[in-house]
DNA sequence: CCGAATCCGATAAGATACTG
DNA sequence: CAGTATCTTATCGGATTCGG
């Protein structure tokens, strides 16, 4: 790498906040995931399947893996047969519903807006 | 309006203002190209490519194509040898900038939190 | 030349059967 | 019930090509 290639070289996106941000709640099922987590308190695996509907067990499961390393998501195992596991928002995931609540209310004036 | 009004209202997340406005901004690099057109103005198509790094020519064409459909990015074309083409944010992309903000800054607080 | 479409191999996601 | 394993299908990345 020669010294040319750095000159003016712009900073890359993924080396800031909002790149972290994204990296952390950017996957295709991440924010419906901490959305659906968020109203419908400690839920299990295959309700919260459920209430996606269209994810497959696979996606789900690595999503909330990521997020559970992200320390977004609180998985608790409840050692009883059958299994019970149940998934819930950690406080720095609560730290961003106020963020998710605008961008809900973003939706709700864009959706069908009134033609001007 | 909130997210936890739509609480038992609403079966699938994609029918709500919420599934909305991740339809709009929820693709890969979605946010990202928001993100650099807020800040960096309108910018042509290579530059954009440049300062977001990592994508291809492809993706970036197809993210914009949708964004543009979406009425979030506006593509104005100068008609001269080489092509100039710019891409811009319109007036419904701009009010979601706070949010985008919130986001970065939500990233600033966590990204190397102090170790409690 | 710049913006973008095309082709193709690599990778990620979907469907579903299966296990502890 | 809570996930994995496995196989199929769709999407993406990278190089190349095309059109203006």
């Amino acid at each position: 790498m020669s010294m040319a290639e750095f000159k003016g070289k712009v900073k890359h996106i993924q080396d800031t906040p909002f790149g972290y941000t994204l990296s952390v709640i950017g996957g295709k099922w991440k924010m419906v995931i901490i959305y659906l987590l968020a109203e419908n308190g400690p839920v299990r695996f295959n309700d919260l399947k459920r209430q996606i509907g269209v994810i497959t067990y696979k996606m789900l499961s690595a999503q909330l893996k990521e997020l559970e390393a992200d320390g977004m998501v609180k998985r608790t195992e409840y050692p009883q047969v059958p299994p019970k596991v149940e998934y819930s928002l950690t406080k720095k995931a609560e730290t961003l519903l106020p963020v998710l609540e605008e961008l809900c209310e973003w939706g709700v004036k864009n959706q069908n807006p009134p033609i001007t």
